[in-house]
DNA sequence: TATAATAATGACCGGGTGGTCAATTTAGCT
DNA sequence: AGCTAAATTGACCACCCGGTCATTATTATA
């Protein structure tokens, strides 16, 4: 079976390099609908008739960008659960956290991709793929929290779908608002040690 | 001064009516961009002229369009807060979570376009429309935090910027999540009892 | 170097967009 | 009824879209 990016992937790796920029650069700016084919060739600086040759569709070419996009998140995420494996729930809350932050700084692009499909409804296939990213963040939190609760730092009577919802539920929001925020240039009114560390209490607390 | 909807409002109220509603109707469909002035003219049964007479441009049309929506919104939770004045902070919550609840229920499409408008990035005057709801959410729910301190139900220590982020987020993604189950048809996988007492409990706990 | 195969190009297509405005219908007034 | 002013209309405009494909340029083979 030959992929619909067989031909995207079998040219020089500089070519691509530059496509990928310009499609993500595109997809990160507008959202899929408003998003540009005509304008991402021309940032590209390639014929139109090209990127139809190695993308079939304008859908085809956002699905490798998005997949692009997880796939760095989901790097991120593996690396800090696997580094603070035996860390307590608190500190490993914490670096989490940081995780995200950095995440954002060093991907600010993908990071703002990355939202647009979680929080915007007009991406295609939009129901699948964040049903997809919900099982992905319930086993990662998941496990998190059931270590957590293994080890008597959370109550381990906890439901822990609940306990997930709201962790996912505001750890989601404070890297949303954090992006925005550095986004705008005002990423400094959150003083981010305060808010990680008021995260942590709360769920510790409030989770116990 | 007058107003840009001034001829709008002139309008007999049937016909006013006829285009609110294919607009509100078009505006929850698809995002800002996508929602079609044409398709406007079609649903209400008026000549396209004639809108852009009403209202002299698609942004103004949209800017109508939201603020009934938040206007709404906003009579739920006035109503909601002056309801439960007198109650603890765990039944107040509760009471919150349900008008919530209520108000997708009595108006999906409202409910649609206001979290389009909070989620996505498209709406012209995002920045401040967003901003100036954030102040909105912020005094109402740092009201109801404030009660419950002030009767010693929360922690007199709180960081109260950071319980209302707290609440804030999780409200809001629990409602968002209600509101796409619902529309979706599979609303019933949420056992809202269940889930409102967990919040309540979650959040006396987390910020005791 | 001549030929065949492959890759790259951009003019072009049908269709949709927000917005305009001359022409027509309707309403109000004497 | 006759006149005027206001309201309504929809054909039309320039522009942009995703996608196509005949033509051209490049490369590989001999």
């Amino acid at each position: 079976m030959i992929s619909s990016t067989n031909k995207f992937e079998q040219l020089p790796t500089e070519k691509q390099a530059r496509i990928v920029d310009a499609s993500v650069a595109e997809f990160s700016e507008r959202n899929y609908e408003t998003a540009s084919m005509n304008k991402v060739v021309e940032r590209a600086g390639i014929a139109k008739g090209s990127l139809f040759n190695y993308f079939k569709t304008k859908s085809s070419l956002y699905h490798h960008i998005y997949h692009l996009a997880i796939g760095e998140v989901k790097a991120y995420l593996r690396k800090v659960r696997d580094e603070t494996v035996d860390l307590p729930f608190e500190k490993r809350l914490t670096k989490i956290v940081d995780s995200g932050v950095q995440f954002i700084t060093d991907h600010p692009r993908l990071a703002r991709i990355y939202f647009r499909l979680i929080y915007s409804a007009d991406s295609p296939n939009r129901q699948k793929i964040v049903s997809e990213l919900q099982v992905l963040s319930n086993d990662y939190l998941g496990e998190i929290i059931q270590d957590a609760m293994d080890r008597n730092e959370l109550d381990p009577n906890l439901d822990k779908g609940q306990a997930v919802f709201f962790l996912d539920s505001v750890l989601n929001r404070f890297l949303k608002d954090y992006h925005e925020a550095k986004s705008h240039g005002d990423a400094d009114q959150f003083n981010r040690d305060e808010w990680v560390k008021g995260i942590t209490i709360f769920f510790t607390k409030g989770l116990k």
